[in-house]
DNA sequence: TGTACATCAGTGAACGCGCGTTCACTGATGTAC
DNA sequence: TGTACATCAGTGAACGCGCGTTCACTGATGTAC
């Protein structure tokens, strides 16, 4: 039966909320559109009410998944009283907390490749979700020269995924311990 | 019909390069078996006669694929007259050929999160791969402190391969050059 | 404000396709004597 | 070294399942008068 305006738009934000913890989670590919619709409380039939296809979802839920983290990115640097900003930033993305906690993490890290392989519409979110990430962290970053703060801060968001990724990949706790330690002590060189 | 020895070693070997060439170009998940064959000049039927199920291909096809990334790394040392170790192996890894060219690159920027999320045994030959990766880099650093050189050599892995892969999410050409730019130069800082 | 009709969110069954996997079969290779 | 049989790599059809997508239907909501 149909239902109210805010309750389609409810509806719709949950399916996106689901599919982007879900994709992340568990992999865009390997994600069901059955599945991600009964984790939203509904039937697989209505879901093209909402939406064109999977790809438009996952467009939606990319860019969701962006949002969220740069926005965990910036209470990092809110919450940091002592510390620098971007040492803030590295020790909370580069937490074992966030290794462990894929589905609410950062969506770079969770489906870098199956991004790099993704239609227009998704890398489009990507790329603009990687843009605001660089310029978080160049926000955090002090020298007048803006060249170097933008070099910096690309490479230091390369140097926190890289090794968020790779200590996800390791079967070796002690080792994937090691990636991250590693990262934040040559992060913390450069401030 | 049965085929000798050496023709079964040599079909074998070509299904785990097609394999391993597919995976990275276009995805695990992505690649069915049926293709694969098809690439390999068989037909799908036959695939059982090598493989116990996909996984066991998968695991071998990253472990080759890892392999083939190392010795390139290697060879990028060797041809290094003037550059420094280092500094060969970043500027080759971080080229616009090897962004292009995933399917004959690092499986760690072509199959990240695929990585991740993958069986014991695949991720088993993942992690080797990458403590290999790390060894390699870690031989062209000079310091007397072990431990440093290990840290240093896992957070360059960690940039190489995080800023080649964000360069292939990226969806503007200038942008994904300014990635591989920004973590060359990164690097270099260290010599 | 009230009424009558059109809209459409959600349901649940169904479709069609592609996938991983299995299997009966063929005939050259490997092996035991 | 030669022979007879067992093995098994590869073929091509088939199986069964899960997936993305479609559709007829329901009935509450939205809208036009």
């Amino acid at each position: 039966m149909r239902r109210s305006k805010e309750d389609t738009a409810r509806t719709r934000a949950s399916i996106v909320e689901a599919a982007s913890l879900s994709f992340r989670k568990s992999g865009i590919c390997e994600t069901a559109l059955t599945d991600l619709m009964e984790a939203a409380g509904l039937t697989h039939g209505g879901f093209y009410r909402h939406f064109a296809s999977k790809d438009d979802l996952i467009a939606e839920a990319t860019e969701a998944a962006f949002n969220s983290t740069i926005e965990e990115m910036q209470a990092s640097t809110q919450k940091s009283r002592n510390r620098k900003g971007v040492r803030a930033i590295a020790e909370d993305y580069l937490s074992p907390e966030h290794r462990t906690d894929r589905a609410h993490g950062c969506p770079l890290a969770a489906l870098a490749s199956e991004l790099s392989r993704s239609d227009k519409v998704t890398r489009a979110a990507a790329t603009e979700g990687i843009v605001k990430m660089i310029d978080t962290v160049a926000a955090q970053i002090n020298d007048r020269r803006p060249k170097e703060v933008e070099r910096a801060a690309m490479a230091i968001v390369a140097t926190m995924f890289g090794a968020l990724t790779m200590s996800r990949i390791v079967n070796d706790p002690k080792l994937a311990n090691a990636l991250l330690t590693a990262a934040k002590a040559y992060l913390s060189h450069l401030d």
